[in-house]
DNA sequence: CAAGGTTTGTCTGAGGACTGACAGTTTCTC
DNA sequence: GAGAAACTGTCAGTCCTCAGACAAACCTTG
């Protein structure tokens, strides 16, 4: 794959769409580009927030820690996203842990800077709280998912998402590449890593599912997913 | 208690401060105030988004319902907070019910009236972004309590924020009135209402609170909550 | 390509918390 | 103030899902 520029990355976010030719210029001025491998932690809880980003390519994880050292996953972000949104929201520290899952591309923008932009632009300023209330929304219907569903329901529930949010809609199916581990799923959705490995082959003996390591497969419409 | 005036309200009001008076008084001019009696439904899911409220007494529950008649509850909101901010974020349609759980009195603001005031004052921009912010946080926490948390860590941590949120720091410990059921505990924390019924009575048992149907005290320092 | 680390597959036992049932209290309403 | 409605208290049984343990398969990195 071609190398891309920043300005091509950055003329291609939802979330410039209408913007000026001024503004994208400043904009790639006052932006740095960071390509981030797997695992690599983008911020800790407790770190000041003074930056933005814009995931280009790749996903991250947003998650917490309890003290015993269980892991939450929040939010699964994908390209197109922004994260690090605190820096927006008067908080000076993030709350969450921010990892890179899939090799990432990554823009930095400064929160001064971004504050500056939004105040000139009342069209960024709407994405901004659009997406702000897509968060909140998703995170309410994930607080819904753990009180209402029981652990199968929304390990069904996530891979329908995933598979909505990051697959490709074959003739046969949806093919989502490359998959996740089970542990990662079970962080997802607050189930244990054995659960979801029951249910993943429950559904393959079913043959609603086919996976291996590297991909999933839902053969035939999402809905074959429902419980 | 004498009947107070809707501009003392909206003066008295933490988002408004710093406001110039000619917006205070577009501000009054444009608002209803609404008194509501307990159980009365503010919105309904679905319902058109097209009112932003601004509790001025009493208490709100936003909560949701599930398929087969269960009850969780996502926040709890005093005096001061508003509710009904998804018509800010670029949502149509509500997607929680707005309950009275103690008798309120509330300002209602027409969505454009409201952006309009936002587009003016970016002190008022800033108090709200500053609002979602710590509303996303709140259900943040929420969501690692769930996961985190047993039932009896949970029911603790909420009757902590509670006496913090709604109580009076006395002499010897912490007052809150009026008390609520043990089942909207229940729905508060995700658990069921014998459960909250039996670490009630247990944490009276150690003389740790005492409680009616009334009110809930705290018998010395809020730290008496921790697990 | 060998070795070590990571991930998957499977089973078993244990326990937290829910459900249901019902009696006893308190509060509300007419 | 009486009757109805709502709420509290208690117990026993059940079940979902987690935790632990270990072998097998798979990947990755010198």
């Amino acid at each position: 794959m071609a190398e891309k520029t920043k300005l091509w990355y950055l003329q291609n976010f939802n979330m410039f769409m209408g913007m000026s030719k001024e503004m994208m210029t400043m904009l790639d001025e006052t932006t740095s580009m960071i390509h981030n491998k797997k695992k690599e932690i983008i911020y800790f809880p407790e770190e000041a927030s003074n930056t933005i980003y814009l995931l280009k390519e790749g996903k991250i994880k947003i998650y917490r820690l309890s003290e015993d050292g269980r892991t939450t996953t929040l939010h699964l972000l994908g390209p197109g996203e922004i994260f690090g949104e605190s820096a927006l929201l008067g908080q000076d520290t993030h709350d969450n842990i921010a990892e890179v899952v899939e090799d990432a591309v990554v823009c930095a923008i400064d929160r001064h800077d971004f504050q500056e932009l939004m105040g000139k632009s009342p069209q960024l300023n709407l994405s901004i709280n659009k997406l702000i209330g897509f968060r909140l929304r998703k995170i309410q219907a994930h607080v819904e998912d753990l009180v209402f569903k029981n652990a199968k329901e929304r390990i069904l529930a996530f891979l329908k998402r995933y598979a909505e949010t990051f697959g490709k809609k074959m003739l046969d199916g949806w093919m989502v590449r490359p998959f996740l581990t089970h542990q990662e799923i079970a962080d997802l959705t607050a189930t244990a890593r054995q659960t979801v490995n029951m249910v993943l082959n429950e559904l393959a003996e079913e043959d609603r599912i086919k996976f291996t390591r590297r991909f999933l497969q839902v053969k035939g419409e999402l809905s074959l997913l429902d419980p």
